[in-house]
DNA sequence: TCATCTTGCGCAATCGATGGTGCTTAAGCT
DNA sequence: AGCTTAAGCACCATCGATTGCGCAAGATGA
C-alpha cells in the first residue's frame, strides 16, 4: 500500500516501539488517503489544493490523535526554508543582552519560528564560525547583535541568500537597529555634570571615561556625546581622561587603577561604558578606596539593578530593548528587501 | 551526467547565481566522480569505503575551493541525527543561568555540535512547547535546566528516543546534575549566624528566609539546610520567618514588605533564595529603610558581582558552574545509557 | 446527449546526504 | 593461464515533506 510499510515490512506498532516520529505516511495509511493530501492538510495548503473540508477535518483529527509533529528537517530540505532565525550576541553577563535574548525568543516564537541564539564572546572568528554553522542549518535569517564585523557577516550571509539585521552595533551592508549612543552619552554626561556642579565638585579636571573599544562604533559615539556635553558645560574635554581599554572587567579595573595611581586621586565623577566595565572599577575601589564608593558620582552606560542600589550616586543609561526589538521585527515582518539604513532608538537615562 | 544538472539544465554558475549551497553533486561533477564518493570523503567515512587517499585529497581540495558546507537538513533527515543539542533554561536575568548558557555553548561547540538554547521563563507550558519544537527539529539530546516538570519533559523525549539530562533541578526519570543545595544553604546560614553572633545581634527571633517555590526541590533543600543550621546553633527555626513567595523580584518585594510591616522591624539577617529575589528585597529596603542596606546581614543563594559590592554584609552561595558542566558533559560524552541518578556538586560560599 | 468545467484527490519527482550492494579492474597465487 | 581476492568506486533506495501535473467523477450548459 505504502512505501515505508511495504519496503520495511514494519507495522505502526513496530514504528512506535522503535520510537520514531509519526509521519504523513503513517497518517495517510490510517486515513486511507495519500501522503500528499495529508501533507497539504497538515501544512495548511489544502485549500489551494482543493481538498474537501470534510477530508481535511478527518485527517486533522487522526493526526492529532496520533500526535503528529512535522519533521522539520524534511520540510526544510524540501522547501528550502528552515523556519529558524539565528541570533548571535556577545555575552550573557549583563541585563541588556539578557533582555535582548529573552525578548527575541518571545517574538520569534510568536511568529511560529524557532529562535537559535548563540553567544560569541566578542570574538570575530567565533562569530564567523557560528554564522557559518547557522548557515549550514539553513537559518532563514540572522540577527547580529554587537558583532565586531557586521559587514563581513552580512556579506557571507548574502552570498547564501540569507538576510541579516544588525542590532546594537551598526553595519553598512544590512539594516541596523541601535541605540542613539550619542544622545544617551550626552544626556548621561550632562546629568553627571549637573549633579557634580550642584554638589560643588570640581569635575572639570577629572571627569573620567572608562571602557569600550576604539574600533567600536558605540564607543566612539559615546565619547563624542561625552565630549560634547563637557563642551556645552563650558569646559574642555581632556584626552588623558578617556580610557578606552576594552569592556572586560579586568581591563577596566587595571586601566582605572593605573589612572588613579598616576593622578593621585579618585575622580569626582566617572562615566563607565558598560556594566561589566563598571564591575572592574567598583571592584578596585571596593578594595582600595571603599569610601569612594559612596562619594563618587558614577554614570553607567547600561543598567543593572544591583549597580543601581550599590552606589548612592549612580546614573545609568538603560537602552530601550522593547523599542529596539519592535523596530527590528518591523523590518523582519515586512518582506520588502530591507535597505541598509540605521535606525536609532532613544535610550532612557535613569537618575540616581 | 548527473541528476541535478541534467534535470534542471542549470550550470554551476547558474546555481551560484541563484545563491544556493554547493552540494556534493556539484563537487562530484567537477571531480568527475560520483556523489557517494564525494559524500564519503567529506564526511570522513571514506576509509571504510576504500576510497584512495589520492582521490580523497583531490575531492577535498575541490570542495574547499568551492566553499562546500554540508546541508545539515539533508544529513539529519537521512542519518536521523541532527547534531544539535537543545537546552531550556528559565531566565537570562542572572549570572548563574548566564554562565550556564555560555559554558554550555562553548562545550557543545567544542564537540562539533550546534547548541540550541532557549529560555522558558519558568512556565511549564512554554517548557513543553519548546521541547516539542526542539523535538520537531530532531535534536539529539535536551538539557533541562531548572525545569518545573523535568519528568514530564523526560518522558516526552523518551517517547521519541531523545535522551535528556536535568540541570539545576533534579528529576527522577533522567540523570540530574545539581548543586548540593542543603550543604550550600547550611553553610550560608551558618556564616550568617556566626557573623550575627560575633556582631552581638539577636538573630534568633528574626532570621528570615525569602524567595523560592514550595514545589521546587531546591527551595525545600535550602530550607532544610537553613533550619538545620539554626538547630545546630541551638536555636529554633520559626515557620513564620520562612517566606516562600516565588522567585520574581516583585513577589519577594511584597512578601518582604508585608513581613517587615507585620513585625515592625527589619530583620537582622536575611537569607534570600536567589539574586532576583534579593533584587526585590533590596529595592524595598532602598526605598523604605535605606540605612538598613548597610546594617542588615544578607545571605544570597546565587552570586552577583554588584550585589556583592552593594552590601557591606553580603554572603553569597556561588554555584560551581564549571564543575556542574563537567559532570554533565561526562554523562553526555559517555554513550552509556545514563542512569537516573542525581549528582550533587558542592557550591562555594563567598564571604562578606 | 455530448462536450466542457469543476471538484477532489493521487502520482511521482524532488530537496541533499548516507550507506548497502554490486560491478570492474588489478594483483596474487598455484 | 586460470582462478581467487581485494581495492576502488558507482548505483540506487532511502529519510519525510512539498508540489506540479494529471486523472476520474460529478456538475453544468447547449
Amino acid at each position: 500500500m505504502e512505501r515505508h510499510r511495504l519496503v520495511k515490512g514494519e507495522s505502526f506498532v513496530a514504528r512506535a516501539a522503535s520510537r520514531k516520529q509519526v509521519t504523513i505516511y503513517d497518517i495517510a495509511d490510517r486515513a486511507g488517503t495519500s501522503a500528499s493530501t495529508v501533507g497539504a492538510v497538515l501544512n495548511g495548503s489544502w485549500r489551494n489544493r482543493r481538498i474537501s473540508a470534510k477530508r481535511a477535518n478527518s485527517i486533522q483529527l487522526i493526526a492529532d490523535e496520533m500526535g503528529y509533529a512535522p519533521n522539520m528537517q524534511a520540510r526544510a530540505l524540501r522547501s528550502d526554508r528552515s523556519r529558524m532565525i539565528g541570533m548571535i550576541l556577545p555575552m550573557y553577563d549583563n541585563r541588556y543582552f539578557g533582555a535582548i535574548a529573552e525578548r527575541f525568543e518571545v517574538e520569534v516564537r510568536a511568529r511560529g519560528l524557532l529562535p537559535m541564539t548563540s553567544c560569541t564572546r566578542r570574538d570575530p572568528d567565533l562569530e564567523l564560525a557560528t554564522v557559518r554553522q547557522m548557515l549550514s542549518y539553513n537559518v532563514d535569517r540572522i540577527v547580529c547583535t554587537g558583532a565586531t564585523d557586521p559587514d563581513g557577516i552580512a556579506r557571507l550571509c548574502e552570498a547564501q541568500g540569507v538576510p541579516t539585521i544588525n542590532l546594537d552595533l551598526p553595519g553598512s551592508v544590512a539594516p541596523s537597529v541601535i541605540s542613539d549612543n550619542f544622545s544617551g552619552a550626552y544626556r548621561l554626561t550632562a546629568a553627571l555634570i549637573a549633579r557634580a556642579t550642584a554638589d560643588g565638585r570640581q569635575w572639570q579636571e577629572d571627569l573620567l571615561f572608562v571602557g569600550g573599544r576604539p574600533s567600536d562604533h558605540n564607543t566612539s559615539e559615546r565619547i563624542r556625546g561625552f565630549r560634547q556635553a563637557i563642551l556645552d558645560a563650558k569646559a574642555a574635554p581632556i584626552d588623558e581622561n578617556i580610557l578606552v581599554c576594552g569592556y572586560a572587567a579586568h581591563k577596566s579595573r587595571s586601566a582605572f587603577a593605573a589612572h588613579v595611581t598616576a593622578t593621585g586621586h579618585v575622580p569626582s565623577a566617572i562615566f563607565v561604558n558598560s556594566t561589566i566595565s563598571l564591575e572592574g572599577v567598583v571592584d578596585w575601589l571596593g578594595q582600595h578606596h571603599r569610601d569612594a564608593l559612596d562619594t563618587t558620582l558614577f554614570g553607567s552606560f547600561d543598567w543593572d539593578p544591583f549597580a543601581q542600589y550599590m552606589a548612592q550616586n549612580l546614573f545609568s543609561v538603560r537602552q530601550d530593548v522593547p523599542a529596539m526589538m519592535d523596530e527590528m521585527f518591523k523590518i523582519i515582518d515586512s518582506d520588502l528587501q530591507p535597505k541598509a539604513e540605521v535606525i536609532q532608538v532613544e535610550p532612557i537615562v535613569v537618575s540616581a
